[in-house]
DNA sequence: TACTAAGGAATAATTATTATCCTTTAGTAA
DNA sequence: TTACTAAAGGATAATAATTATTCCTTAGTA
């Protein structure tokens, strides 16, 4: 994936900081801030938080990335994708992506009421395979 | 609805306060703690924010209420209902109920994986019939 | 009625996020 | 290239949200 053409398309100017930032947005996956810091730290030793919450808000504002919001866990960030839904693992906590008919669902909840639906935001719970076998 | 039996049940001790925030959640639907508290003041003017916060915890650990959190916004609380979908209009940032086929999301999404699904939340952005007129 | 564990009030402490100030750098155009 | 300007980075202060602590009060129970 070319980060710098990504960065300039979303009219962001285009920062080692920043490029270093999107690189590990999508090697993770779904990430934390505070992993973030942890991971972009290794790569600028200066770095400061506050330059990655504003990285962070700046991507939002474009789109570029896209914030998960679940309960009793701190919000995650991953590079902007096709619709999909996520997979909560709640033994080990981690988010898997699966690509579930979304336009079904909207379609169906268009029905049901008057609303103009532009966006979804799906979150499935259990264990992955792993975590079922070790405990539960 | 009788909230001192559903403290009950929910092994709660029962208190005058705590049955208040509980009837304002009922009342509400879908409400922030920062509403929350500036509506429990009235009935309890000495009220402590943290005694807000640790009956929320306390509701929240027995499943008696739900926590809805989503991108750019404070999050709200609901006294836990029947599985269902929220949508959330971008215009006046309400939430409202609706009654879709979860389980049918639910299943497919178990063929596409190897979780086992436990719980959902799903939440369908757009706007609603009022603001749909006004601005867009 | 009395006892005990939990709840409430007040407030301090912690955590997460944003704002501010100043320095540096990317983008642009001469 | 060079020079200019707006935006970005770093350091740190400030704010907001939530949790912890202390002590007093009350609900549940024997």
């Amino acid at each position: 994936m070319n980060y710098e053409l990504l960065l300039r398309e979303h009219h962001l100017k285009v920062t080692p900081q920043r490029l270093g930032i999107l690189s590990l947005m999508v090697d993770a996956g779904h990430i934390s801030v505070e992993d973030l810091f942890a991971q972009i730290k290794q790569e600028f030793s200066s770095i400061s938080l506050a330059t990655l919450y504003k990285n962070i808000n700046a991507m939002l504002h474009n789109a570029l990335i896209k914030e998960i919001k679940v309960p009793h866990m701190k919000p995650k960030y991953e590079v902007t994708k096709p619709p999909h839904a996520h997979l909560l693992c709640q033994g080990c906590n981690e988010f898997m992506d699966i690509d579930i008919n979304v336009n079904a669902l909207v379609d169906e909840a268009s029905k049901k009421s008057h609303y103009q639906l532009l966006d979804s935001s799906i979150v499935l719970c259990g264990y992955c395979e792993k975590c079922q076998k070790q405990s539960v």
